[in-house]
DNA sequence: CATAAATGCAACAGCAGTGTCGCAGTTCAT
DNA sequence: ATGAACTGCGACACTGCTGTTGCATTTATG
C-alpha cells in the first residue's frame, strides 16, 4: 500500500517511463543518466522513484505487459468469430508492440516482474488458436503451440522490419492481413 | 600481412573464441574475465590477441558466419532440386545457428564486420526462394523478400525453443521438416 | 639447443555507471 | 497560506570493467 503520489508526481513518472522505453529501445545499455535527459528529469529524481534500474525496467514491463493485455482484450478474443478476432488482435498487437518493442522484449524474459503476464496471454492465444482449429480455419491436426510460436514469430519480424518505413510496412491493418495469411496458408502455392 | 601464429597461440585463440560464444550467449554482458576463465586462460592473453572487446566480439561474429555460409553451401542451394535444398540447408543452419547463437546474432548488426556476409547470404536465399518459384514450390505471386524473412523468423523460432530438450524439439531434420511445411503450406486446413 | 614467441601474474590508471545524501528552492494539496 | 511533498543540484563513495605494462617463466620451432 503505498499512498497516492501528488499530481506532478505522477507525470514525473509517465515521463520517465515513456523516456525509458524511447531511449533504451535504441540502445538498451544506455545509462540512466541519458533516460533522465530524454524525460527532462534528474538522474536523482528517477532513483527517487526506482530503487534500482532493474526496478525501473520491471515497472516498465509490467505497464507494457498491461497495455497489451488491452490491446488484445479489445479485439474480442473469445467472443469475436476466430479469423475477425485474429486479424484484429494482431493489428492491434502490431501496434503496441511498435510503441514498447525494448519493455515487451523485457518482459519476455523468464526472470521478468511481468513474465507472469506474458506467459497468462499466450495461455489466451492458445485459446483463441484452439476455437479458429475448431472452426475450420485451423487444420484439424494443428499443433497449437507451435502454431502460437509461428504466431509470435511472425508478428516479431513484422516489428523489425517496421524500422524503415515503406507504406505497407507501417500500416497495422495490411501487415495483419499478410501475417494471417501466412500464418494460415504459407508461402506456396494455393491449391 | 600478420605472419602466422605459432601453434599454440592458435590454439588459446581457438579456446577463446569457443569460450566467447559460450560465456556470451548466456549472458552478452559478461566480462572478459568470465571468458578468459572459460577458456581457461589468463585475461590479458585475450587482450594480445583481441585489441578490445569489440574486436573480439567481430572477430566471432566473422568466424561464425563463414560456418554459416559453409553450412548454406553443402546443401548445394543453387543446383540441388529447391525443396531439398531448403530443407538440407535448414538443417544445416540450425545445427551452425545452435553453436553459434549469440556470435550469428552479432553478425545481423548493422554496424558489425561481418554484416555484409549475412546480407550476402541472405541474398543467396532470395535466389533459392526464386528458383523454388519458378518450380512451382511457392506460389507464383509470393513475395520473395517477405518469404525469405518468414523463413528467417521460422528458423530463429525453432532455435529458442531449443533452450528446452524434448526429443523432436531437438532433432534438426525433424525441425526443418516442420519449419519448411510451415512455410510452404502454413497451420491452416489442406485444400 | 638456442632463440623467439607466447603466456601467466600482478599491478596500475582510467573511466563510467550506480546508488546515496543533504540542502535549497518549487510546486501541489487542503 | 501553510505545511508537506516533490524536485534539481552538487557532491560523494563504491564498484566493476577495460586496457596497459613489466617481468619471470614456459613452450614451440628451426
Amino acid at each position: 500500500m503505498t499512498r497516492p503520489l501528488r499530481a506532478d508526481a505522477e507525470r514525473s513518472m509517465r515521463s520517465i517511463l515513456e523516456a525509458a522505453e524511447r531511449v533504451l529501445s535504441v540502445q538498451p545499455t544506455a545509462s540512466l543518466e541519458q533516460v533522465a535527459e530524454a524525460a527532462g528529469v534528474a538522474r536523482t529524481t528517477i532513483h527517487r522513484r526506482f530503487a534500482s534500474r532493474q526496478a525501473l525496467v520491471d515497472a516498465l514491463a509490467l505497464a507494457a505487459a498491461a497495455q497489451l493485455r488491452d490491446a488484445v482484450d479489445s479485439a474480442h478474443p473469445d467472443t469475436a468469430p476466430p479469423l475477425v478476432a485474429l486479424h484484429q488482435a494482431t493489428a492491434n498487437v502490431l501496434r503496441t508492440k511498435r510503441s514498447w518493442r525494448f519493455a515487451l522484449e523485457q518482459a519476455d524474459i523468464p526472470g521478468s516482474a511481468a513474465f507472469a503476464d506474458q506467459v497468462a496471454l499466450a495461455q489466451r492465444c492458445v485459446e483463441l488458436l484452439g476455437r479458429a482449429r475448431d472452426q475450420g480455419v485451423l487444420a484439424a491436426d494443428a499443433d497449437l503451440e507451435w502454431t502460437r510460436r509461428v504466431f509470435y514469430a511472425l508478428i516479431g519480424e513484422a516489428i523489425h522490419g517496421h524500422t524503415f518505413d515503406a507504406a505497407d510496412e507501417t500500416d497495422p491493418d495490411l501487415l495483419a492481413g499478410r501475417i494471417v495469411d501466412t500464418l494460415l496458408h504459407g508461402a506456396g502455392p494455393r491449391a
